[in-house]
DNA sequence: ACCTGAACACCGTTCAAGT
DNA sequence: ACCTGAACACCGTTCAAGT
């Protein structure tokens, strides 16, 4: 923006960090986690692959900045909600849709510590403990069980969309599941077969939401 | 300590399953993830790279058979706990333990559903539960929200030991993770900052029990 | 300084050929 | 039926050579 000295004849832009993560989030929603390849990449932003690595460590370096870039857009979006309960519940559900709407990062996200995105979904619980007088000691258990959980579920619900890729009927899978854990043996699996019958009515969205009401409640019962 | 009922004059066993998945435990322990290729497994089992494949579908088919190999025996070690809460925390920390000795296993439990690993979970913690009096439809969110939770726990464990390998020091890991944390935008990071001064002296063991804590907690807050 | 793209050292998986 | 191992179709990453 400051000298005109270059013409513009070369390309559209010059490469940055920034548009090397976009693509690669492009890459990544449209094809998963495997359609991510310097070369595909390279290809996508009309250069060699080796011009990628002036901007990026190498490809943990790539998939954390594409996840921190997700998760940010996350956390800012959330307001500050009037209860912090729901607050907590906003922050959770913002987290559990974005990897919904982003398959890829489920796996991601609980396996990287994603040095930055880490602080970023703890800040989101933490703070609204503080809100909810929860005491110092049990703010950070309390916090640390959130992301956790949240974390957990993020990378089932990923390895779920791995299996069923697509828009696999839902019905289906569940189904399938459910008639998956009848067949194992019933002395062994009581309590399985017995909740096999509820897999394919249940919603994975509430069961999410229900599981932070547990850990709400028992914070709030163990630390009054 | 085998029972040698075959003269061993070919090769030392013939080639099956169990061996396969018992060689590449032993690999996966040595070397991490990385570690495990068809060519260091048939090495190590002295075949070709082909043959395993006559008795293990592919990669994937041969993860998951190594990780519930490993969480069978976790979980029928749990002998019946007159008390279901101890129970509980028993299985819990039987599958904390298991992941802290197989490093490797974190990252695939929170990856893959594991389809028989995750039953095998699922039904420690929720016979448990029905021990316990929780009413049915209450035992399926809690047992789901300790399993997701226990997953999303090995996940992080698993990235932390990624980072930090060998026997680094946990002293001076945690204190480079806290002064990173630190080092964050005071403003923007307020509660990561007030945590990150604990991070350093708190013990991982014990902050997952608290976590179980919490959400057998609030399950008999919610569903008495 | 940045970019190019061939080259290197690997992978998982397949398959004709052997026993 | 089971095993062998070369071959195939890929990877991430490097680096001399270009601009």
């Amino acid at each position: 923006m400051a000298t005109r000295t270059k013409p513009a004849d070369r390309r559209t832009d010059a490469l940055s960090k920034k548009r090397i993560v976009e693509a690669a989030i492009e890459l990544l929603d449209a094809g998963g986690e495997s359609a991510l390849t310097f070369r595909a990449l390279a290809a996508h932003l009309a250069t060699g692959s080796g011009a990628i690595y002036h901007h990026v460590a190498n490809k943990d370096d790539l998939l954390a900045a594409a996840t921190n870039d997700v998760i940010a857009r996350v956390v800012t979006e959330v307001a500050g909600d009037a209860d912090p309960r729901e607050a907590i519940r906003t922050v959770a559900l913002g987290v559990f849709d974005a990897i919904d709407a982003h398959a890829w990062m489920g796996a991601l996200l609980s396996r990287t510590p994603s040095l930055v995105a880490l602080p970023q979904i703890f800040e989101g619980f933490g703070g609204q403990l503080q809100a909810l007088g929860i005491p110092d000691r049990a703010q950070f258990d309390s916090a640390s069980a959130l992301v956790s959980y949240t974390l957990g579920v993020a990378g089932q619900n990923a390895a779920n969309a791995h299996l069923f890729p697509h828009g696999t009927d839902r019905a289906a899978f569940l189904a399938a599941a459910a008639a998956q854990w009848a067949r194992l043996d019933p002395a062994r699996y009581q309590f399985v077969h017995k909740v096999a019958a509820q897999l394919p009515e249940h919603d994975d969205r509430e069961q999410f939401l229900a599981g932070i009401d547990l850990i709400l409640a028992g914070t709030e019962a163990l630390a009054p």
